[in-house]
DNA sequence: GCATATCGCCGACTGTAGTCAACGATCCAT
DNA sequence: ATGGATCGTTGACTACAGTCGGCGATATGC
């Protein structure tokens, strides 16, 4: 690595090591640990298993039993048994946690502003697209894309969360029923593959492709979490999705999508993905893309 | 502030908080905590006061005590009486703490090199690009640039360390006893300013401005110390060097710089400055600039 | 030469972060 | 119904980070 790259980064890495330091301790000045208040902090506001949420902040069982424990004292979250398992436990804010969350969040967004003072418009816009690719670079480090079988748990979970997203998303809802059939084999080999990412172990996107012989490949199910998005994990699944259709041969690329999906499609068109006509009949659908490989 | 901008600041928060945390502990797998393997990291090479080493860690008296205790026994540093002073002492690198420093360098390295793995060398620019562009807003919020007395400690310290880094750049050495003269009452109000830019409380830079009534402002004594550069301290100085020119009415500002400063040669062509013949005679110049205002 | 300030050192302490193993309650497949 | 797996809890433990007050040695101003 040249000298220059070596010196930014050392740099870079000093000048957080001292930020990630002042945060340690008293986090935002709210009279509390660091862990304590990530924890009601990404909690999010429906209930949440505890399981999901030691898994999501990467924490210990005992440990997030104990600081759980210590939010309630607080009155800032509610822990209850799990209605599907009694084993389990949910956890939600209270109505003060909710307000702590939101004052964390107004905290955060001052320290964001402080650091942004005393620049110029144009010069905060640089500094965000700074800190995007950095995000995806430390991110990427994480994320793993493998194929999984799509009766797996975690690719079954991806498939429950993007139906149900577009359920909400579609004034008439989603009815995977009524949609263009995949077969029980079409994404799996040799017929097709289904991808799962990863981040931190964790689920956060799929995407799978039908390979048929001789014609043009056909891409389903892509889909990235809301936790994950802007982190280029899409473009991810995409380039290992052709790079499939291209070792099988297949002569383009076609998927089908909605208008609603705006990312989706900005994906696909600054990938070279060129609209066509309906080929494939998506009630779903209203927009259909191909690209020749 | 816009809600995109709280997203990517957000994420980005999230995931340094994440990466410090995986940072804590076993620094770097040296089997060290990362307070000692700061220490051994960022004391340099020469002999250091404890004083000042604590000062630019941030750490505690006793704490440093400590640190400095535990790497003597394994033999990384070595703890002696500052010469000057028998109160006070001096810390340095024992040879295997120079060779721990300089694994940990290259521990450091290849970690960036990890990060980066996978990107193509467009990528690694804008990525290295990012994170110099974080790094000066991260550090920008420590930063401050005050009026000093050049009499003061901090002026004539920084004033010190740049006479000296001129003596060792030039072939002849540098001799302020030769150089174009700049009386006592110069750079202090109301005949001129002398700027002192801190980090962390630490001087790291400083600047003069000569403010002659009708005439051109002249700048002087413009520097920033090696650990600092690359942070645009150098630029925010000269903005505020500029900004007291045009208070005082000065019609212009002129400078003297040498081309072994390659930086500050490139950083007055992007202000706009541009080259004029020699007008004042220091021997010491061979660039003289000028900027109308 | 004496009082006072400074410097690093040390012991005692607090708080955070996290690990590990044991345990009881519950669930699930057989 | 029962054995094994899973879930959260608990206690005991470790390591790190950092603070505070007092101590002895030394420097400095009067």
């Amino acid at each position: 690595m040249p000298d220059r790259h070596v010196q930014t980064f050392r740099q870079f890495h000093r000048v957080v090591m001292r930020e990630a330091g002042a945060l340690q301790g008293d986090f935002l000045g709210r009279g509390r640990a660091l862990g304590a208040s990530r924890l009601v902090w990404d909690m999010g506001d429906g209930p949440v298993a505890v399981a999901a949420l030691r898994e999501r902040l990467g924490l210990d069982a005992g440990y997030t039993s104990r600081l759980l424990r210590s939010l309630e004292v607080e009155g800032l979250v509610q822990v209850r048994p799990s209605p599907d398992d009694a084993r389990a436990k949910v956890a939600s804010r209270t109505v003060s946690g909710a307000a702590e969350a939101a004052l964390l969040d107004q905290l955060s967004d001052a320290a964001a502003q402080a650091t942004l003072d005393g620049f110029t418009a144009s010069e905060v816009a640089q500094v965000e697209a700074a800190a995007r690719t950095l995000t995806r670079a430390l991110t990427r480090r994480h994320l793993t894309i493998d194929a999984a079988d799509p009766q797996s748990r975690d690719a079954q979970w991806c498939v429950g969360q993007f139906f149900a997203e577009l359920d909400a998303l579609f004034d008439s809802g989603y009815d995977p029923a009524k949609a263009v059939v995949v077969g029980a084999g079409d994404l799996t080999p040799p017929r097709g593959t289904f991808l799962v990412a990863r981040l931190h172990g964790q689920p956060v996107g799929c995407g799978g492709v039908k390979l048929p012989a001789g014609e043009p490949a056909f891409l389903k199910r892509m889909w990235v979490a809301q936790s994950a998005r802007g982190l280029g994990v899409a473009g991810l699944i995409l380039d290992r999705l052709e790079a499939l259709a291209v070792a099988a041969g297949s002569p383009a690329v076609t998927l089908d999508t909605h208008s609603v999906l705006a990312a989706a499609g900005q994906l696909y068109e600054s990938r070279g993905y060129r609209q066509v006509p309906d080929f494939n009949g998506e009630p779903h659908a209203d927009r259909w893309y191909r690209k020749e490989l």
